[in-house]
DNA sequence: GGCAGAATCATCCGTTCGGGTGATGCGCGC
DNA sequence: GCGCGCATCACCCGAACGGATGATTCTGCC
């Protein structure tokens, strides 16, 4: 992240330095200061909206982090989490269990457990809270 | 959206305004022109920042644009939308019904309606697809 | 006036889910 | 070695769900 802000703050350095030459070019032309300024104005207004873009969109384009201190307090183990999972991605026991070369039966007792643990009662339920922890994105 | 690129236009306009003006209370005294051009680009990157910043964050911080041309070409009607919206959360047909004042049986014909539209077969199926689709949040 | 689409409700039937209970095997730690 | 947690599987039963079909009412449109 320093990197990154360096990298940007060296840019808009550069950006700088090119701009004062043209300033030298120009300033013997004919174009007014008016004109001068308001393209300065605008090439790092451009810039600016660049970079507070790449900022925010770092941030936002994260690949989903999974709340760990909501598994560790809940208690959810690995297993169930694989059966929510595809529960969320809309599959029934059958399909699930067919996913983890497990029969139905085990799906369910995982489901069972999950929404022990989640205080729910149905597998709608289940995905609304589990999003809700950060536990599915 | 249209003013408020107008807006933010204006704005622009007048900050070089302000800075013509001071270049011209400065160009007099003793700085050199390298700060005094660090400083317009200073002053615009933050500027565009800003604006970039409002302008991206004003549709993530939306309160969640409904996509209607989905809704529109999947034929999606407005009942349709209120049983999808309390069957993400959870909800079961009995409760469903009782918050729309109909009965289990009417929610079940929507739901068969949207399980067609959607084409899916169950409903955490189109719980997920209507949020690819962009219908639910 | 009639037609299309919607919302409403119903019945039948089969599948899926959820809750409860019990059982087995495996690995880990005291 | 024994207990504990985890994963696995099974059975039963009742509730919820899904698919199919048909009926009625109302509204908007041609």
């Amino acid at each position: 992240m320093k990197r990154t802000i360096l990298i940007y703050s060296l840019a808009i350095a550069a950006a700088a330095l090119v701009l004062q030459w043209i300033e030298y070019q120009y300033t013997v032309r004919v174009f007014s200061t008016e004109i001068y300024i308001g393209l300065i104005a605008l090439l790092f207004t451009s810039l600016g909206v660049w970079v507070g873009y790449k900022l925010t969109h770092r941030s936002a384009a994260a690949p989903f982090e999974r709340n760990a201190q909501a598994l560790e307090y809940l208690g959810i183990t690995e297993r169930e989490i694989e059966v929510l999972e595809l529960l969320a991605e809309g599959r029934s026991n059958k399909e699930i269990g067919e996913e983890l070369f497990v029969s139905p039966n085990t799906v369910k007792t995982h489901l069972a457990h999950l929404y022990d643990k989640l205080d729910v009662s149905r597998r709608t339920q289940a995905i609304q809270k589990a999003r809700s922890l950060n536990i599915l994105p």
